[in-house]
DNA sequence: TCTGGGGTCCTAGGACCC
DNA sequence: TCTGGGGTCCTAGGACCC
């Protein structure tokens, strides 16, 4: 059997969690810019507000109803992850770590009649040690835990946890499931499900195997498998290494120019090669791309990208800068209103067993040093205490986020400073 | 006026090889 | 009038996830 692990309204129940007065209170949280909503409390739920739902549509609704909004919180959000997660290991041997909010767990070698009671005691102190309430479903695979975990939600709030231990209980909550609301199953595929008569996920389970694989693609193939029982895609305990590695961000103000626009994609550098430099990876590639507001109706649209490869595999800062903005320059063009810029590291390797190069070989071991002693100043000091030049300090572009809460778990001084 | 960001996997088709 | 067959690798684009 395989659970998954789940927090409620995990974004809005951060917020809450630090700030007592919340508590039955209508919260949502809102994406980079305050532009949309990406997490709502129940109570926020309740009153109509919708997922990705932008913000000046329910501007109105918000003030009415006293729903109190935050800009989203990362540092807050992935701190309270890191906690979750290790608790998590305290009940659970065998974990796979699917996002910032959710994990697999292995429950085999539970013995059968005590696994519910295991698995609430572990829902209820998980919940109560944390802040943050959870949710548990356990199934037979993936599939099936994602699915039990729903049900846990929607018909188990109090309880926390549900098994689809049975066939009956198999039959029943594939029954009661919208295809579109099965895992792996998005509104494209969906759509063309109810096109030919599959309208849950009990119809889709139904299906002639060889049919979807022919029809669509192997991704759905496993799925039905995967709802009938027979585990497809297996938990994976170690963490694969990162292919990409990337950064883009809307500006809080439309930018024409080109030094405000190369400023940003320095600094979007600069923290993707620190993620790279965490992991002790290598790029051997680095893309480029530029983006107009494709929700205006009168702009001229331009979706520009460059994507180029390093004279050697690296992770100097630096060079990285240097290569990005060279791409920026190929493709910018004078005109138009630019809402985003984003840049992505490829061709990502171990930088134990990264290409060498002869004629390098001596520069690369200076380089080493550098970006050693930056990365241990700014990790001292305080982020981009040392920074390259293209970064600049203007930030004209920088994103709105004018209802931020304090980094309550990370930095002191946010917390001095509210008192 | 105002609509997020960071990923993965799969497939089709082109380029290329012998 | 008539011009092969079998294979790999790479990339762009589509679909999905949270």
């Amino acid at each position: 059997m395989i659970g998954i692990i789940d927090c409620n309204n995990f974004y809005a129940s951060c917020e809450r969690n630090f700030d007592p007065s919340l508590k039955g209170l209508p919260v949502v949280v809102f994406s980079n810019n305050d532009g949309a909503v990406i997490a709502r409390s129940e109570e926020a739920k309740a009153l109509g507000i919708t997922m990705a739902v932008p913000i000046f549509h329910i501007k109105e609704l918000m003030k009415k109803n006293d729903i109190i909004g935050y800009s989203s919180n990362y540092t807050l959000y992935g701190d309270m992850s890191k906690r979750i997660k290790s608790i998590i290991r305290d009940f659970f041997k065998d974990v796979e770590d699917y996002s910032i909010d959710e994990s697999f767990v292995s429950c085999k070698g539970f013995k059968y009649r005590n696994l519910f009671n295991y698995v609430k005691d572990a829902r209820d102190k998980i919940s109560h040690w944390s802040g943050i309430p959870v949710s548990i479903g356990i199934g037979e695979t993936k599939t099936l835990a994602k699915l039990a975990n729903r049900i846990a939600k929607k018909q188990y709030r109090e309880v926390g946890v549900y098994i689809i231990d049975s066939e009956e209980k198999r039959i029943a909550a594939l029954k009661a499931t919208d295809v579109t609301d099965v895992w792996g199953i998005g509104s494209r595929i969906g759509k063309r499900l109810n096109s030919v008569g599959v309208f849950n996920a009990y119809d889709l389970s139904m299906v002639d195997e060889d049919w979807a694989k022919r029809q669509f693609s192997v991704v759905l193939q496993r799925t039905v498998y995967e709802l009938q029982g027979v585990s497809c895609i297996p938990l994976e305990l170690v963490q694969p290494d990162k292919q990409n590695i990337a950064s883009q961000k809307s500006f809080g103000i439309y930018q024409t120019e080109f030094e405000p626009i190369s400023e940003a994609l320095a600094n979007y550098t600069a923290r993707v090669a620190e993620k790279l430099r965490k992991q002790k990876f290598v790029a051997g590639g680095i893309s480029v791309w530029l983006g107009t507001n494709n929700f205006s109706k009168t702009d001229a649209q331009y979706f520009p990208e460059i994507s180029t490869v390093c004279d050697v595999p690296t992770d100097y800062t630096p060079y990285l800068i240097k290569r990005a903005v060279e791409g920026l320059k190929v493709i910018y063009r004078k005109g138009y209103r630019y809402k985003r810029v984003g840049v992505m590291l490829t061709d990502l390797r171990n930088n134990s067993d990264g290409t060498q190069n002869l004629f390098h070989a001596n520069a690369r071991n200076k380089e080493i040093e550098i970006i050693k002693k930056v990365d241990r100043l700014n990790r001292l000091n305080g982020r981009d205490t040392v920074r390259s030049a293209q970064q600049g300090f203007a930030r004209e572009w920088k994103m709105k986020q004018e209802h931020l809460s304090p980094k309550y778990t990370t930095r002191l001084s946010d917390i001095i400073n509210i008192r």
